[in-house]
DNA sequence: TTGACTTGGTGTCTGTTTTACACTATCATA
DNA sequence: TATGATAGTGTAAAACAGACACCAAGTCAA
């Protein structure tokens, strides 16, 4: 089956940033390209998008087939269309971006990737394509984004200490924050709730958990809330 | 001459979102369509992507074609692709948006244009495709931008009265500013250079004009400066 | 069982920023 | 020379941001 215009076009790709958190590192998923161009590079998951599909559905489906992930919400991070990007042919790819939750979610290798893993984002590996422009982009964005809105939760568990969350906030920005600053704020915000349940398995003395209250967060932004950091 | 894919391909267009302001309101540039679909109706310039042009590229060319306008600085704001955007066939559509002084660009219709002019943003026709939409985004991008960075005095003649900066963000905002702590804020900045020039032709006291001082602004961007209003 | 270690949890003070608010100055024109 | 229009200016109060240090609770090992 062949199709043919009467111009040539660009062929249009989508490609994702996905975010992790774990006790050391910012991360991101990866995949390891099983096909040229730029075979056994690791790469950041995507693919062509389909005629009948949208962008964000060709990302989820891209995500799906080369690392098994679902469920997440993704948000548009930009569009990369320089001539020479992809050394084929002509590609623009739509680039999105997600946060979740690591323990949430088994990755799995599997269509036109080797492999998929999670790297620490201070310290990928050499990427295939324009993939590093693409991460540090999305980098950029996280950065810009966590400091207006409450975005980061969706990195965490559901349930989580205020340390998490202010260790979160230190890997994002990439500066320490003042513990007692640090809370007073989160907590004057009225996002999260209290839980009656401490950590298990600690050490040391156990820390309060808490959860995001995404009713409450919908009230206030609803309102105009500011919720810088 | 003809092209044939393996697969089938969405057409990948470009629009621009170019922002002026006069006296009495903030504007868009659009076009009236010559050619269907919906020919005779406003729609924003653009069209398609050329197989060897940037997208920025693409969207400059456009503009010239269909307005005149050169030499303008375009900033990508989102990609849209709905299936069903366009009723002829599949077409991704990446949209930039600029700011423009209006005293500065004489507008012309050309290619594909029966007609080229400027809209009050509250006052828009109905435009062609998902048009409405992606002013809308535009909209919302410029509100989140122009609090934190000096980005509006494009829109402005290079001189300016310190009333005109303040009407320009006001419209922009849709909200009151209060004048004293407007100067104050601004002026702190060290944004502005005072000219010794004032308005003339004015039937009332005239006002000290003002440019935007680009140098200085780059050297406090360099050092991380806040430029929040 | 006690002391050392680890992380949790808390309040105050100070300087800065933001906001609210009203009158005089200058110029043109009638 | 009076009127009308816009320019230009300062202060006080409140809110916010940032710096800063110690005790509490639990684990673990001697």
């Amino acid at each position: 089956m062949t199709v043919t215009y009467e111009f040539p076009r660009p062929n249009l790709a989508v490609d994702c940033v996905v975010f992790g958190l774990d006790e050391e590192d910012l991360k991101i998923l990866l995949i390891q390209r099983a096909i040229p161009p730029f075979e056994g590079r690791w790469a950041l998951p995507g693919g062509f998008v389909q005629i009948d599909e949208t962008l964000e559905e060709a990302a989820l489906r891209e995500l799906r087939e080369e690392t098994g992930m679902q469920d997440l919400f993704l948000e548009q991070l930009y569009t990369f269309g320089a001539v020479g990007r992809d050394p084929r042919e002509r590609v623009v790819s739509v680039a999105y971006y997600a946060l979740v939750n690591l323990g949430d979610h088994e990755i799995e290798a599997a269509t036109d990737a080797r492999n998929a893993a999670w790297f620490s984002v201070d310290d990928l590996p050499q990427l295939a394509f324009d993939h590093t422009e693409i991460v540090q982009t999305a980098l950029k964005r996280l950065k810009g984004k966590v400091i207006y809105e409450p975005v980061g939760f969706e990195l965490l568990p559901r349930k989580f200490t205020l340390t998490q969350l202010q260790r979160m906030y230190e890997k994002i920005l990439e500066r320490p924050i003042d513990k007692r600053n640090f809370r007073k704020k989160i907590l004057g915000m009225g996002l999260l709730q209290e839980l009656d349940e401490v950590q298990v398995d600690v050490s040391h003395r156990a820390a309060r958990l808490y959860r995001f209250d995404e009713k409450k967060y919908r009230r206030l932004r609803q309102r105009g809330f500011n919720f810088e950091i």
